[in-house]
DNA sequence: ATACCTTTAGAACAAGCGTTCGATGGTACG
DNA sequence: CGTACCATCGAACGCTTGTTCTAAAGGTAT
């Protein structure tokens, strides 16, 4: 069903010049090894999942998976790294082509929606998992990314707020946004068939009456 | 911080006569267990939760848990049925008390949230955790009426559609609203300190507004 | 062939896991 | 006082965990 077998594009950390010729092919399995992980960590969870377990969907031997990763705790900490510098990336891209508040905010809408959909386990790893034995720096290089992320949607119904003077405390409506996006896959888990675009104009609709008060809407 | 010693009401599943004096005093510790259990779970999950640390968090020795309960999973199984249990019946409550759609809207809406508020942990191990060692028929009967309480609101939101034609479904609805009462503690964490009913007032606007097409309001 | 480097895999490790067992102290009743 | 029962606990069981070690297979250049 959920392919995901697209890397994801931004963040590949390779630093070469582009005429080395060798340069140690392990990038591509790397990421094979870092795309079974993240779906095992989705559906397992974090400590749910074994070294082993990743081995078995990977395709690779165990002790083969630490000559790519430092560890298990590595592997969620690579995975959730990519995965927020990916969505901040394709925010920006997405959001420099308009100017109008209301149109950035289904532009980031549209955005997040659409990633979530193209890398589901990715990004619910991202959200939903945490790693207990995480060393620490590493997990707030993370949050603290996460939270510039948010920043980027603050940021965004602030000017709405101001331009139609809404009646919701922005951080609060911030949350419930996220909430939303990050539905379903919770309580009724919703069996209505909507693509990707319907879905995330339903959500931008749905919020931006609620928080406005029922004015506005984006163009078109 | 969070509270959560008073226990969950409605299903302690005493069924004895209430002249018989000894009737076995496990009933208030098994309480105690299960807040511990809950509380645990809720912060570090259920794989990661060892039982070890159940007994340290409870007060009770490892052994002793045993003579509580069947095992880890029953301990799951039995959080999560109380609680879904637990806000049934505190839902048809409240919902009973009035008739017209948008007052039962508000009704469900306040009733989770202040339910949640009050079991935090209990509520969280419902929503998030699933056993991977599941026997089975327990998950199944949770997840009945789990979707038992899903149909609740989506009742309540056929009805409100059909006297205002909103343009959303209302399976989607659902998920949407049932996102934003278990919110946060996701993205943003909110650092707005707003008390329970207010976040729940400012849920219910929010969503009917945005479902009705920012006409409608309950009373007052 | 020889040497070298990358990549893989099997075996082994100590630590931690869920669970069971046997024993202990405490009341209640003959 | 003795016997039965309830509640509780420390110790131990077999198994799985994350990680490391050692050796070997494939490839390329000498």
């Amino acid at each position: 069903m959920s392919d995901e077998s697209t890397p994801l594009t931004p963040p590949a950390e390779s630093g070469s010049v582009s005429g080395a010729p060798s340069e140690s092919q392990r990038a591509p399995k790397l990421e094979t090894l870092l795309a079974a992980a993240a779906t095992t960590f989705a559906t397992r969870g974090y400590s749910g999942t074994s070294m082993r377990d990743i081995a078995h969907d990977s395709g690779i031997s165990l002790s083969g998976i630490y000559y790519y990763t430092r560890g298990k705790s590595s592997l969620l900490y690579e995975i959730q790294s990519r995965t927020i510098d990916a969505l901040l990336a394709s925010a920006a891209q997405a959001l420099s082509t308009v100017t109008r508040p209301l149109d950035q905010l289904l532009q980031f809408v549209e955005n997040h929606v659409s990633y979530s959909n193209d890398h589901p386990a990715f990004v619910r790893v991202l959200s939903h998992e945490t790693a207990p034995d995480g060393t620490d720096e590493r997990r707030e290089a993370v949050e603290l990314k996460r939270s510039e992320y948010v920043k980027v949607l603050r940021d965004i119904l602030d000017r709405v707020r101001h331009e139609s003077s809404a009646p919701v405390p922005t951080p609060f409506a911030s949350d419930m946004l996220f909430a939303m996006m990050s539905g379903p896959r919770q309580w009724g888990v919703s069996d209505t068939e909507l693509n990707v675009g319907m879905a995330a104009r339903l959500i931008y609709d749905l919020f931006v009456r609620g928080f406005t008060g029922g004015a506005a809407a984006a163009r078109q």
